[in-house]
DNA sequence: TTGCCTATTGAAAACGATTAACTTTTCGTG
DNA sequence: CACGAAAAGTTAATCGTTTTCAATAGGCAA
């Protein structure tokens, strides 16, 4: 039924051995060889099968990047970063989603223990530090965009409690004193960090953190425009609200220009990520910029360099982040 | 160095071919030998080789996902449908993206080719009709939301030249006369569709298709603030704008914020899609909405039973869009 | 002619699973 | 107690490659 290299080393006429070492361009193999076999490969419309390639080569060349979903469009540089890594070196990246499901996020690592992946990188893990620690040791797994406390694995990201302290700093440069937070009620660590560096900025400056003005919400729109709602009917509202994401201070955009507040002058936003609508948003989102594509390529020459190299590099790199500012801090 | 069925075999005091029945759960097979291979399996914490049992039944049970980009929110609930599907029946879906590039679509196609998956969706193809019209002869490959003239291959889309007759009819209906169309420079088969549809139903008001009228970009936002500026420094400016895409509305919408234009009332906005920011803009913007989850259900349901069946259903099935009115129509 | 070296080549052994074909055990029945 | 069918288990073939190892052929020096 199918092709395979023997019916090209039969019409060829030479051995499978010989097929073989054409096609991977081995040396020792005669002119006439290699145009014979390549007419028979042309002729027959003959592909290799990568099972049993892969079986007896014991690697793939491919390697799997789990995310949560592809809603976040903020993952696409990191994987476009991630793809021409790892094109580079003639791997190829596929992806696969797992739904904050942290079972089937074990059951996609099953394609890296049964050895159809050659390695695979967690960019939202929801599986807890020590479990991931422990495959770590045993497979070429690694993390990007997340750390996890206590976790032995390779891993890049950037410094979330710097630039949570970064953003939330440039909101008291501008005089603002009652500074909100919008965050996550399910906590993944660059959440926990970027709220971290809010906290440790307000108290740099002298000022209380007050519970009341954080809101612990969903990553989505609605959740901004609820949490920026709860804020701003407090007693005392906010000056100044930072998100620990794009998509929440949109969502509180939404509700401040609905009720007459005046963005980047009544109150300041501060998102996080940089997503693509936040300068498509108006007013534009000042927000904190992550270098994705660089993330993405890091991660995949690192964890390549583990896959050949056999001696594993566990170490934990965070590259710079930086501010940009635009009208929603008045800028 | 790894720990294979042999091992377990051994370890458990019974053939490869018993270790094999028990993790297959196949029936012939004592109650103690069940036992005795899993107290093996999980001691010697085994896990089975894909490569050697995939080659062996010459299946993988996964699928690929050929994406452009992971740009594009949009593409998640289609994803998302496909994965439903596929989980159903024991399949996983990989994504990949070409980068709009062909000669990368064709290697990630070579997968499928090289049977590291049983079958393989296109997304958004950059190859020809004839080319696939080919392949899809050879292989499992099917496609969703896009569809292409003259192709042969199993097809689940919407009618997208209906979709752009609805939105252009319903502007017409809200009393407007002169519809500006953004569009794109680069054609997919669905943005020539959509055009169609709108110059269907001018022509059926009995209204002049005006070329000034259309104006060709790309897919982004900046186009379509680019777009709204052309149309509306016109001489007659249009009283209504359809977008083949929301990003592009967006844009569109931008421009007319930016410029004193009332949205809703000078001029309506119509988009395509129903992306996220759709009703995350503000004014919310109207557009046409895709039954994107049951599109992905519907391609990977018909696209297993071909790899079941081995009779191949090369049919195109268009599923209901709808339209969703809201601020940007005045509505 | 002989012997040695090198460049090609092919036969066969992996790789790790599934499974067809065969053998041994078990157990009920006459 | 003997017989035979059903159940349980084993052996070995197989999937499609790559690769080791041995063999062959040809060239060249002695």
């Amino acid at each position: 039924m199918n092709i395979t290299i023997k019916d090209v080393a039969k019409a060829a006429n030479v051995s499978v051995a010989t097929v073989s070492r054409v096609l991977n361009k081995k040396t020792n193999v005669s002119d006439e060889a290699v145009q014979a076999v390549n007419k028979a490969v042309e002729e027959l419309g003959y592909n290799p099968n990568f099972l049993g390639r892969d079986l007896r080569k014991s690697e793939t060349k491919r390697i799997l990047a789990i995310i949560a979903s592809t809603e976040q469009s903020f993952y696409s540089e990191v994987l476009r970063g991630m793809q021409d890594a790892a094109y580079m070196q003639g791997y190829d990246v596929l992806i696969a989603t797992t739904r904050d499901d942290p079972d089937h996020e074990m059951h996609l690592l099953g394609m890296l223990f049964s050895k159809a992946v050659d390695g695979a990188v967690l960019l939202a893990p929801k599986l807890d530090s020590g479990t991931i620690s422990e495959l770590a040791k045993k497979y070429q797994l690694a993390m990007c965009l997340e750390r996890l406390d206590d976790c032995e694995i390779l891993c890049v990201t950037i410094d979330n409690e710097r630039a949570g302290y970064d953003a939330t700093n440039y909101l008291l440069g501008k005089g603002r004193k009652r500074i909100g937070l919008l965050t996550t009620e399910v906590r993944s660590q660059s959440s926990v960090d970027r709220e971290n560096g809010y906290k440790r900025a307000l108290r740099d400056a002298g000022l209380p953190v007050d519970e009341d003005l954080i809101f612990y919400g969903g990553y989505d729109v609605e959740s901004g425009t609820r949490g920026c709602k709860a804020l701003m009917s407090l007693p005392k509202p906010p000056d100044a609200i930072f998100s620990i994401s794009d998509t929440i201070s949109i969502g509180a955009m939404t509700y401040a220009l609905q009720n007459g507040i005046k963005v980047g002058k009544d109150v300041l936003f501060f998102g996080f990520d940089n997503i693509a609508y936040s300068h498509m948003f108006i007013p534009h989102l000042s927000t904190v910029e992550q270098p994705c594509y660089l993330q993405g390529k890091a991660v995949i020459e690192k964890l390549i360099h583990n896959i050949k190299s056999e001696e594993k590099d566990t170490g934990t790199y965070k590259l710079p982040h930086r501010l940009i500012l635009r009208e929603s801090t008045g800028d």
